[in-house]
DNA sequence: CGAACCCTTGACAGAAATCAACTAAGGTGG
DNA sequence: CCACCTTAGTTGATTTCTGTCAAGGGTTCG
């Protein structure tokens, strides 16, 4: 693991309030690699050995079944994923791909169960992860049930503004390929649909998206803190945010 | 609170390892109401302020967005419900009403919080009820997106024979019309399909379901453990086992 | 008995998936 | 350096699916 790597785990919100004695157990077992874009990470149903923590490049979680695929969600840095396997020692409902190179720490379940039963302030920061996550699933839940395909491209074209700092143009930071696919719909659709968007304040060209009318869209999207997550601190202030597509 | 719901609140798997002094301290706090049916027990987006736990009757989560409404569960005793949301101390992402008279336990959420940073069992007992909500739901956004309306319904009426005990006949546990709203359509919709299945070794009548052709079925549903949540322990075996739908 | 309400059915309109063709961009290898 | 191949994205035509609107039968409950 590299020198740096260290310090920037142990201030992720799961590992920053442990003690230090389990974080350094922690890390004893962990190793990290890097792996190549478009390779297969794991593979949805098998056990679940490691917790995985993103410290470059993208991850897509998707699932499969009848030779169907969808995309779940994408992580970043520094994200973890399939922590809920991992604690129920249960099979990963998800499959996980890089999307470009990546660099991934990897943490023994093994030992992640162990020290939270003994780190009480540790097992608190499980708690609030998966809590977190626990909710993040559900809203995305709600917005498949709630809104048509018009209103979840609109809702994520503005909340992907307001997450890079409320700026009116902004790149994709997915294929379109993929956000179809975490959207619910085919590409062609969501080809489609972008451009019929245009007559709702959007002007789309190639990956950048300008929001030419915020009250239009706004209109159509109905922005949901309970669907679209809550508004980020200090986004008012124009502080710039990672688009991090949480969800693991 | 009645005499015999305080040993049968203990055996949740929620509570069953946590310390007794903790388990007292949190009882103290709670307490027990009976509610009439069709009551809103909550509204999404209040403050989350109590753990639910029923120990009679049906509850409802749902969601609503655009005066639109949808079902994103049923909880049956004993379960409990929106624990995330009193962890995270942010507003409910759901709404719950009763379907029936119904029994509620009500713990309030800060003692909750204070308990589980002192009690380490009751810590690791959270993390696991939460990590199985968390992949409930995964389940259930998997189910939505990768199956059309017709797999879903075969999915589910076999899931429910299963958990009756693999028994080919049995009664719907809820309305129709919730169900199709659980399951992503329109109770139209569902009634249609329904009746479509006939094809497919599937009888209707009112409630009740009678599977003809199990084989048949099954090919249309594909059930996947990984969609419809493993196989319970004992189904072979004939131990019929209640159709909980978990997800709170 | 009447009033809701659930469920069903039919007709229709709208949305989305599918199939197919075509463009454009990026990477590979001669 | 260019020909070639692969792949993402777009567009069109078509079919399938799904939601909507409307009406009617049946049940429950006040």
């Amino acid at each position: 693991m590299r020198p740096h790597e260290l310090p920037e785990i142990r201030h992720l919100p799961l590992f920053r309030d442990m003690l230090q004695g389990s974080f350094e157990t922690l890390m004893q077992g962990a190793y990290a690699q890097t792996f190549p874009a478009g390779l297969e990470l794991i593979r949805q149903g098998d056990p679940a050995d490691f917790l995985h923590v993103v410290m470059e490049g993208q991850v897509e979680l998707h699932a499969q079944w009848a030779g169907r695929e969808c995309t779940m969600a994408v992580v970043r840095p520094v994200g973890t994923f399939i922590l809920a396997a991992c604690i129920r020692d249960a099979p990963y409902l998800m499959s996980a791909r890089t999307l470009e190179r990546a660099r991934i720490i990897l943490i023994p379940a093994s030992d992640l169960r162990a020290i939270f039963h003994r780190d009480t302030e540790f097992a608190v920061s499980v708690i609030n992860e998966l809590a977190g996550c626990y909710r993040a699933v559900v809203r995305h839940a709600k917005g498949l049930k709630l809104r048509t395909s018009r209103e979840r491209i609109a809702s994520y074209l503005l909340r992907q503004s307001v997450l890079a700092g409320n700026v009116p143009s902004f790149v994709l930071p997915v294929e379109k390929r993929l956000l179809a696919s975490y959207l619910g719909m085919t590409p062609e659709n969501l080809s489609r649909a972008l451009k019929s968007l245009d007559a709702e304040g959007v002007r789309v060209d190639g990956s950048r998206v300008i929001i030419t009318d915020r009250a239009k869209l706004s209109a159509l999207a109905r922005p949901d803190p309970l669907i679209d997550g809550p508004d980020p601190e200090g986004a008012s202030a124009g502080v710039a945010l990672p688009p991090v597509g949480r969800l693991g």
